[in-house]
DNA sequence: ATACCAATTGAAAATCGTTTTCAATTAGAA
DNA sequence: TTCTAATTGAAAACGATTTTCAATTGGTAT
């Protein structure tokens, strides 16, 4: 399956000019091979173990044509404004993430139709899409005693 | 009323062991004095020409402070990951950005109780608050001719 | 009013993530 | 195999933010 899904994703780079090389079969291998959001070093971190020579521009660079390709998806987070990339997710959704642990959870079922309708006929704009997260304090750590220990 | 409010704030600031300053004094008179939300560079560019000795550096220990304090709100967009910075918001609100020309407009009345009470009882999460920015292209872009043009 | 000291300031350097430049390499069509 | 546009990595450039540090200052206690 997972040769099939990369064949694929090279037929799609073919046919915009771009071409398949093995750095960028180890990021898609990493990037769909991880449930989790990734930094583009996180990314490289774990590339580097197959691919030691690659370099950290490869990566921008491959993660910047997967996501004009809508492959991948682009987020960030609250706290660090740094912008977080994720792997293609599994159709609509949104984030919950923890301030003190900083674990994320995915979110479905946000129906904001109505309201883009209402702002969309209020306003004039046509709504291409949102982000929505919504932060606050998981059960673990909420068990574990409340304030202190915010991640930095 | 805007004495009132910075002699206010410096009694919050007093409290907190911190000190009013002139140029925490400027900084806030453009925060205040501005209805849109401003990055650290445009705040300094418009504080330095009332208080042109003022460093940089003295606009961001500033706006951590006031964040700290909850006097203003930390904000980002979508695309460049910068982290903007607003002034205190009339109440609870959002933001629609258009994808062309940056135009961003002030969305009220998101209702997420609902949502934000089922995911709560579901993951056993306590959600302390959500950030919702929608995207597209405003009126004016979309008359002066979809595609192109879009911004940097 | 004066003294005092922790808090504040600005300049400069350091950091960090990201982008640009460029010469050498390579994927893939012909 | 040949050919060429696309790709690569190193290094430098970049822009935003943070840290360091010595000099200054706000505000409280005398
Ligand atoms: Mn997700
Ligand atoms: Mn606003
Ligand atoms: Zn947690
Ligand atoms: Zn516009």
């Amino acid at each position: 399956m997972k040769t099939d899904a990369l064949t694929g994703i090279a037929g799609i780079l073919r046919k915009n000019t771009y071409k398949m090389t093995p750095q960028r079969r180890a990021v898609l291998e990493v990037i769909t091979g991880s449930h989790d959001h990734l930094t583009p070093q996180a990314i490289y971190r774990r590339v580097q173990k197959k691919y030691p020579a690659i370099g950290l521009v490869t990566i921008y660079r491959t993660l910047e044509i997967l996501a004009d390709l809508n492959l991948v998806c682009r987020v960030h987070a609250e706290d660090n404004c740094r912008s977080y990339l994720m792997r293609r997710p599994n159709g609509h959704h949104h984030h919950m993430v923890c301030k003190s642990c900083g674990e994320v959870i995915d979110i479905t079922g946000c129906n904001l139709d109505e309201l883009e309708q209402r702002l969309s006929r209020e306003t004039g704009f046509k709504i291409d899409g949102h982000l929505l997260e919504f932060n606050g304090h998981c059960r673990a750590c909420l068990d574990r005693g409340e304030n202190d220990n915010e991640q930095r």
